[in-house]
DNA sequence: ACGGCATTGTTATATAGAACTACAATTCCT
DNA sequence: AGGAATTGTAGTTCTATATAACAATGCCGT
């Protein structure tokens, strides 16, 4: 689907000899520090496929709301508007995604998902699933579950 | 001692009347949210020094590893070498840190704090660890600790 | 109904971060 | 001694993102 490679961010390993003091100890560093290993986990998942996090999470979020418009959708993925129009350019080029016009707001567009992206999202959606499951294998799954409360507590 | 902000990056706020699927369910996503949320934790926390993330985690390594090289250094912040001279620039030209001859390898510098930059970092500890348990705030000390524990499995 | 204000999409520009390559100097290895 | 590897450096490129400005459209108080 995607010509170039996604440039991958490889896990951050911890350095033999060097001393860290107290890093691991602060919420922010041990964040970090794990969701690069999981976006790790994610670029494997999605080899090949030129698909990024906040691309996936588009077509989530496009799935699941046909018609939202770009500035939602911004404000969803947390970024300006000029970059969540970028990202329908994206989709929209590749086929995965369509601006259609409003009949209720001359300004805004609907977006909606293609048949192409129905299918591209529900398959990622399976092997990002997967290996989300794969990335969490260090983990019991009481403690999978019980880490996802307390993240949700932290970013509600 | 800084003179342009950093560039913030705002909390994802959930947006209401957005159906997010399992979105939550992923760890991937979830790590994300939470790692802005403490980044943002952390601007405040350092707002009109300057100071990323990136450049704290070298001004600890600095002060734990004196005479530590460039090579060594880019390698414990998972970036390439040329970024790691590119923080050392900084930090020199701040008067922060310093290169000095090695005398076992011609090669390699050995970088050093300065007086004024073991200040800054002793400041800054106090600082970002105030911030880190404000953050961590939402969560009680037993979740922290269990928090931080799954976390370090998660990323070793 | 009208006039000011807000919102949407869009374009253009700027910036920061980071990777990659190539290179000279130096060290390591055999 | 000589080839391979390492270190710092410089230059280039790429990507992601923010910001500002703009036109078109909608909203709302009077």
């Amino acid at each position: 689907m995607s010509k170039k490679p996604i440039a991958r961010r490889k896990p951050v390993a911890r350095v033999a000899g060097i001393d860290y003091l107290d890093l691991g100890q602060h919420l922010g560093y041990a964040l970090r520090r794990a969701q690069v290993a999981a976006f790790d986990a994610f670029h494997r998942a999605t080899a090949g496929v030129g698909i990024t996090p906040p691309r996936f999470t588009a077509l989530v979020i496009l799935q699941a709301n046909p018609g939202i418009s770009q500035s939602t959708l911004g404000e969803v993925l947390g970024t300006a508007r000029s970059g969540a129009m970028l990202l329908a350019d994206w989709l929209e080029a590749r086929g995965l995604a369509e601006r259609r016009h409003r009949t209720d707001d001359g300004r805004a567009w609907g977006l909606y998902l293609t048949a192409r992206g129905q299918r591209l999202i529900e398959r990622l959606r399976r092997r990002v699933r997967a290996y989300d499951q794969r990335f969490a294998a260090r983990i019991r799954p009481g403690e999978r579950r019980e880490l996802l409360r307390l993240l949700e507590k932290l970013a509600p």
